[in-house]
DNA sequence: ACTTCATTGCACACTGGTGTGCAAAAATGG
DNA sequence: CCATTTTTGCACACCAGTGTGCAATGAAGT
């Protein structure tokens, strides 16, 4: 049998993808996206809840793992933050639809999870105003969150298909921390 | 007896303010806090569509008008831009559940109702960009829907209560839309 | 073949919201 | 006090989704 593991993978998978098509599918819905009868996700995820916590953590494990991997290097937070949008894109993406289910809900056990990340911004933001790579027109922990903030917003939007949406990410989020507009677009490359 | 229309209008005030605290409300909730029974609500508006509708068409109105008459001034782009989300402030606040509602079964009904509203905006921002005061690291259409997009992000985050939001917002849009740090905090002013 | 375990296919109870119908009650204005 | 109009208080039908129980089915693994 398809070692029920491979079945619960895939649930979660699709669900990513009908709940970012429309953040209020079901669990029929899901069920029937995965080729599978809604009484058997059910028997993987005992309760809707379930699933998103799940989808929750993942996004939260994959993120910080990009993050806490490009903090490591010793370069300015600017180049670094470029870095770290250019390789969380598809991640902000993919998972587009906890920006919805925030709200409503769900809003506060995702907001419990999404703890750690907001810290590891916050710090990464924080070393760039101290270097004064990035503007202190705002306080670090909340820069960090309209900056991030924002770039989950345009891979929510229309923009998110195309090299269009990483790059206005990126180019909007370094302007909004401070960083000069040469020196983003600099940083950005002409035709990246 | 109160003329009908002063019911109807506190169920609009009323269903503004629960609907901003819970976007999820239902016409029950509304109806309570109107002090009125969820069957009188029904008698104003047939469906709760037509509820959201008239709730979209005020935001558009209060919206243009505050942009026509920022416009008509012939400031620069960058002061304009001030001068409108200072004045746009309180109603983005007031209205900021449209901004959750634009999702998921309302959505086209308010997209396309701001319609007027995006066309507006894209013409204050070409005209900054062609007068160099805004960069051009985007086209108007999409760096205006960006830049109000966050506008309505922070109307709607935590930080909406006190003056940080309105002036993180307003310092925010501008760096995003291009315009230098320096410039940006003298239009704002020290301590606004 | 035999066992094990995931999956299926129903049925079911429950919840919470929408929208309607209609007669009774209350407020209002003349 | 009368006429008008709004509001109320139920009743109802309806829908869509959640979560559960259980027996039957099917696919592996040994």
């Amino acid at each position: 049998m398809r070692s029920m593991n491979e079945t619960r993978d895939r649930i979660l998978d699709v669900a990513l993808d009908v709940l970012g098509e429309n953040p209020d599918a079901g669990m029929g819905d899901i069920a029937s996206a995965a080729g599978v009868v809604r009484r058997t996700v059910y028997g993987h995820f005992p309760s809707r809840l379930d699933l998103v916590r799940t989808l929750t953590e993942r996004a939260v494990t994959e993120v910080t793992a990009v993050l806490t991997e490009v903090n490591a290097s010793d370069a300015e937070a600017d180049a670094t933050w470029v870095e770290f949008i250019a390789r969380v894109w598809p991640v902000a993406h993919r998972y587009r639809v906890l920006l919805a289910l925030r709200r409503g809900e769900y809003g506060e056990a995702i907001h419990g999870l999404l703890g750690p990340v907001d810290e590891l911004l916050a710090d990464l933001v924080k070393r760039g105003q101290d270097s004064d790579v990035f503007a202190q027109h705002l306080p670090p922990g909340i820069l960090s969150q309209v900056a991030y903030g924002v770039v989950f917003a345009i891979a929510d939007s229309d923009l998110s298909n195309g090299t269009l949406g990483a790059r206005a990410a990126t180019i909007t989020s370094l302007l909004m921390l401070g960083v000069p507009e040469t020196r983003a677009i600099a940083l950005v490359g002409d035709q990246p």
